[in-house]
DNA sequence: CTGTTAGCGCCTTCAC
DNA sequence: GTGAAGGCGCTAACAG
């Protein structure tokens, strides 16, 4: 193909109309055993590829998928990708990648971007679902899958999420058990409604009923990455009374938290806990190998493909609630009392 | 916006003929105060957005990236990724990802469709360049980068890549000035010619320049991840003549070796010495700290987006080889006999 | 300055 | 079965 050829090229060349062409292309209506032949020998020569995007105009449609997440270097997100993936390429959807790193204006700002591009569908995982997102929602009409926490909107749009409260509950529960008494927690981002707010509510939760004190300067809320987790680290243990167990809010957070404690002289676990979250591939890998609350990313995104792929087609989805399962994983890290 | 705007109906409603809302919406040409706040208010009103897929009919572009990597998993490409996001969405363009898990049918696969959908351009690390590829990037016209390699095409497109010969044969070099004789190599994939071909040639280079011994049963090509690593360190160490260090051409798969030499009674680096490559985030964060050929991918994605950008905008490039720097950073997992 | 018109490349009635 | 014609939503001459 030397100079972009059109539909109609290949048709003069075929000595037939654009509307047969069109018709062998897209196998979209009966077409003698003959012109089928000449249209796809001139086709074949030529090495023709039919304009994605004049398609896409006509047919309403761009077989692409906005997929919105935080962040992409974490191996969580990452996970979630290569599931989404998986399965959007069988349907023949690609993916249109955006990272908003946690800050709401550019969220907007991609959802935006998605809608003007004509996305198929988009696929997102929230930080905090704002008024300014409840708006989006309520007034376009593109598929969507939100990916990692419950959201309710008026459209009702499906979402796939661990049970965050209770998982954090239940993590926070298993360090009390372990004797542990001075807990402290390192939540996700201020504005981060599934590994912030949630996670630190089921902490609490799991705090008040065993009657155990309730520290603010217990609690940082930062960014998922191995240098947050550092600095929250150091930000917990440069009070005066030291917890005994840390319950960090993704592996990556723990990671860092249990370097800045081995570079200041704390062993782990003996002289504290660190539990994480995620499993992330390197949690085994690591030493001391990490007790984490597992999810499986690629499993999830999976599932929400899945899920957008049946919105798009139309299919009437089963349940807008896709809580999937997760596992407390003990490892090393942590220990009793 | 309830139904589908067009530019028609936004016309219509302000008085004035399509072409004139076409103007004010792109600033295109001077339009009367006064239309243009007429436009402008119906637009506010209508929520009205252009569709830029019949945008992009018209103008020819589609301010689409293809990106095509071999894995989202691995950190050092999703490093690579932030680096082309952030300076891509200065210019207006969105990345469309794919990855290739290192399979040649995939990579062709979709740079075909990269080509199908319009995209503006590509980034692409490849995993070996064949005859199909060439064929591929000489017939096509789209604009294209390249990432981790040194490749050659009749079109001229630019590489961004570190001297992976030249980096593996002074990792190399460091072992043996560490006095190790016994040296193994954990290399890319089998048909990879970055992390595979190039750096087991600048190892093999250093061996033999040193006279020491080359075992075959000493080389593995897989890929990089965790598992994989793992492997390869089982299969190394399955051998009755055992290396005293292990040179392996990704961090994923220096600590997959890590944790099977530590699993199976070795110590890191007592009993044996381990390089990495890459310099990954956790390589500081792991025990023991990995010793390994330092990359910047968030730099290279950056230097590989711009130079995309000067492709499409028509600037002339100033050098095809876009050599970046590498350092050789020794920590913990090496030491000398 | 503004409106009319002709496509961009493709699909889809609608007649033949 | 096949071709002609209209249109998807937008931009860019071309007149006025």
């Amino acid at each position: 193909m030397q100079i972009k050829s059109s539909i109609k090229d290949i048709a003069k060349r075929a000595n037939v109309s654009v509307s047969t062409v069109s018709r062998v292309l897209n196998n979209s209506k009966y077409v003698s055993e003959d012109l089928k032949r000449r249209v796809l020998s001139v086709v074949e020569e030529t090495g023709f590829k039919p304009n994605m995007v004049a398609r896409g105009l006509v047919n309403k449609k761009t077989s692409l998928i906005g997929v919105l997440i935080p962040r992409i270097s974490n191996n969580f997100f990452s996970k979630l990708i290569e599931g989404i993936e998986e399965v959007l390429q069988t349907y023949g959807y690609n993916i249109l990648l955006s990272t908003s790193y946690n800050e709401i204006e550019k969220e907007l700002e991609y959802l935006n971007i998605f809608e003007d591009r004509q996305l198929d569908g988009i696929i997102f995982s929230v930080t905090e679902f704002t008024d300014q997102h409840k708006n989006f929602f309520g007034e376009t009409v593109v598929p969507t899958v939100f990916l990692g926490q419950k959201v309710e909107t008026l459209k009702k749009y499906p979402y796939v999420t661990i049970d965050n409260i209770k998982a954090a509950y239940e993590a926070t529960r298993y360090l009390i058990k372990q004797k542990h008494k001075r807990i402290a927690i390192m939540a996700g981002p201020e504005k981060d409604c599934a590994t912030g707010d949630n996670r630190l509510q089921g902490y609490l939760e799991a705090l008040k009923e065993a009657g155990l004190p309730l520290y603010t300067s217990w609690q940082t809320r930062r960014y998922h990455t191995i240098d947050d987790g550092y600095y929250a680290a150091s930000q917990i243990m440069s009070q005066s009374e030291k917890p005994t167990a840390i319950f960090a809010c993704s592996d990556q957070q723990a990671l860092g938290a249990i370097n800045y404690l081995r570079e200041h002289g704390y062993r782990v676990p003996e002289d504290i806990s660190v539990m994480g979250f995620d499993d992330v591939d390197l949690a085994t890998v690591f030493r001391p190998k990490l007790t984490t609350v597992k999810q499986n990313p690629v499993d999830m995104g999976a599932t929400a493909a899945r899920l957008l792929i049946d919105q798009i087609h139309g299919n009437s989805l089963t349940a807008l609630e896709n809580l999937v399962p997760y596992r407390l994983v003990v490892r090393e890290s942590t220990k009793s009392l």
